[in-house]
RNA sequence: CGGGGCGUAGCGCAGUUUGGUAGCGCGCACGGUUCGGGACCGUGAAGUCGGAGGUUCAAAUCCUCUCGCCCCGACCA
């Protein structure tokens, strides 16, 4: 391709509004436009880059037997609704009327319609297993769409589904998967981790998550260096470290004033570690004191887990129930549901006395006060890990990939069943499993890059080499670089030349920008030489070859 | 949905406090000189100041409403 014939509309500066480096990056570069919050063009040098991505996807999806078909984007109401997700899922869904007012939405996911067709056409055990993807526009009305393509409402996704008439099937399926997803991401020049995962709405009980690190990143992992063991911190184990035994005895501490955790302790002398955290909240069975060590903070989504859907309870709530104002309440003496974190089980605690400007010291959990106890604290760095008591490491990621073993609930609620060897009918067992290619292009960007632009990964870069004819002027650098071109081209490359008449300046500036991981330069001077130069955009090395070895130094 | 910020030429911004002829840099067009890390000189085109309403002799500037975009949080197949 001749870069004077490609649109590539590089920019100087980078726009305000883009704050991710994968966002400035690709907007600078000439890789996408915004349209809207969210939705975002696809120019010539990004669209390349997502062909690149999709044929790793087709080639390793079709290697562990996946078959590729095209689901419409657009779908009847009535399917949704029967699987409940009609009405489960909120503002996220779009949904539109057909002009005979029947009711429609925009695909946010594939797996209502992969169940409908395989309810329709899959009768015998003999017709399983089955692994149908799909590389397909998604659209989610987005509460927040953010950092460029990373978190758009429309997005392409590489979405699998499995079918089986065994577990024993889904588990190997699902296996497939985790492997053929290490593969891609390795070949696309990730780094990436796989890690625990809550299943969320999907439903069913087993997910895998995988994570590129990333600042932009919008989740968090807890990671040990000990066992290996990693999760997303929505659902990650750990322990805090526990604080050194106190000798107190049970007594009441004047506190006039002093509310926060922060107050207490400082006004104390005495580290948050020793305070129980006493949280109120309301769920939909009444109200729940929730109980944190000091120093860690309440985790919703596990405490959900526990209790069901909640909310804080509102300052006056928390007078009116437990008697006493929020900053002095404490768990003793109480007759409602108390959850506990296992991290106060041990020890002598802190907390508030139930009297207003009063705390207590020297509380035992179980002498004092009774609770279930559950794992409900927010995973950090520097907990220790539940499994080999290593301090756990916390990292920023974005989310690239995920596989759920979804079970039957899709199956069940489409009637998808088979006969199995003895003519009994079942639920087929499905497994369903994701790839965002613009995360992970997003993601290569994020984590390959440096003050002078993108360093794209070889295998989804744009082009494999861009070929720089430094003079347009001089007839010799001009005939060399057209005889390389086509050279290099009909031996299999992706091949840019910059044959637009332009400074040299300007043109190694966007080469460096646009991220081409080889850079051919054909100078005047070096030509005379007979050699031309070989840059690594990554290390910037430049080695001078011979115009005849060229390929062979490519190839090389 | 809550909190914050920003909408002025294609991009980056100044001008708004204190109302008075709409500016700068980059980019773009043309001419010339340059030509290995975003050249220089000259000339020029380009803006409903996000939109609507109001106050005023006069509004980018003050008031009201509204739309959009970004960030933090909530949410998130």
């Amino acid at each position: 391709m001749r870069f004077s014939k490609m649109f590539i509309p590089t920019l100087r500066e980078a726009p305000a509004d883009a704050e991710a480096i994968s966002h400035i990056l690709m907007l600078r570069a000439g890789y996408v436009r915004q349209l809207a919050a969210g939705l975002y063009i696809f120019l010539p040098l990004g669209l390349r880059v997502l062909g690149k991505i999709n044929a790793v996807l087709k080639e390793e999806m079709e290697a562990i037997g996946a078959q590729e078909i095209s689901m419409p984007i657009l779908h009847p109401a009535e399917i949704w609704q029967q699987t409940g997700r009609w009405d489960i899922i909120g503002g996220e869904m779009f949904r539109l009327k057909d002009r005979t007012e029947r009711d429609f939405c925009l695909g946010m996911t594939h797996e209502e319609i992969m169940t409908w067709l395989a309810s329709r056409e899959i009768r015998s055990y003999r017709d399983l297993p089955q692994v149908w993807y799909q590389i397909q526009t998604k659209l989610r009305d987005e509460a927040r769409p953010k950092s460029g393509v990373l978190r758009t409402r429309e997005f392409t996704m590489k979405d699998s589904y499995s079918f089986d008439a065994t577990d024993e099937g889904l588990e190997k399926n699902y296996q497939l998967h985790a492997e053929a997803y290490h593969r891609i991401f390795n070949r696309c020049g990730l780094k990436f981790l796989q890690v625990e995962s809550d299943p969320g709405m999907m439903g069913g009980g087993y997910s895998h998550e995988f994570m590129a690190p990333s600042p932009a990143g919008e989740d968090v992992v807890a990671l040990c260096e000990g066992c290996g063991y990693s999760a997303n911190v929505e659902l990650a184990l750990s322990t805090p470290v526990p604080n050194a035994a106190v000798d107190w005895s049970y007594e009441e501490v004047h506190t006039p004033d002093k509310r926060t955790v922060k107050e207490v302790s400082h006004f104390l002398k005495i580290d948050p570690s020793y305070f129980i955290k006493s949280i109120l909240v309301m769920s939909e069975t009444g109200p729940v004191l929730a109980l944190v060590r000091g120093d860690q903070e309440l985790h919703e989504k596990k405490l959900s887990k526990v209790i069901g859907a909640h909310r804080p309870a509102q300052k006056t709530e928390v007078k009116e129930i437990l008697g006493v104002e929020a900053g002095f309440i404490g768990p003793m003496g109480h007759t409602l549901r108390i959850i506990a974190d296992p991290c106060l089980k041990e020890g002598l605690f802190l907390t508030g006395a139930n009297k207003q400007h009063y705390h207590i010291k020297g509380v035992k959990a179980d002498r004092d006060f009774t609770a279930a106890w559950h794992d409900i604290h927010n995973a950090k760095a520097g907990d220790l890990c539940e499994k080999c008591r290593k301090p756990l490491r916390a990292e920023k990621v974005i989310e690239i990939g995920n596989i759920f073993k979804l079970g039957t609930k899709y199956s069940s609620a489409l009637k998808a069943v088979f006969l199995d060897e003895n003519g009994q009918e079942k639920p087929i067992i499905m497994g369903s499993y994701g790839i965002g290619p613009a995360r992970i292009a997003a993601s290569a960007i994020e984590q390959n890059n440096d003050k002078d632009g993108i360093i794209w990964p070889r295998s989804i870069a744009p082009f494999d080499l861009e070929l720089i004819p430094l003079n347009m002027n001089d007839p010799k650098t001009v005939e060399t670089a057209e005889q390389l071109y086509k050279d290099l081209k009909a031996a299999g490359y992706d091949v840019l030349m910059d044959d637009r008449e332009e400074r040299a300046g300007v043109k190694f500036k966007d080469a460096d920008l646009i991220g081409i991981p080889t850079q051919i330069i054909v100078g005047e001077k070096t030509l005379k030489e007979g050699l031309v130069e070989i840059k690594d955009r990554k290390t910037k090395e430049t080695a001078r070859v011979k115009v005849e070895e060229v390929l062979e130094k490519i190839n090389g």
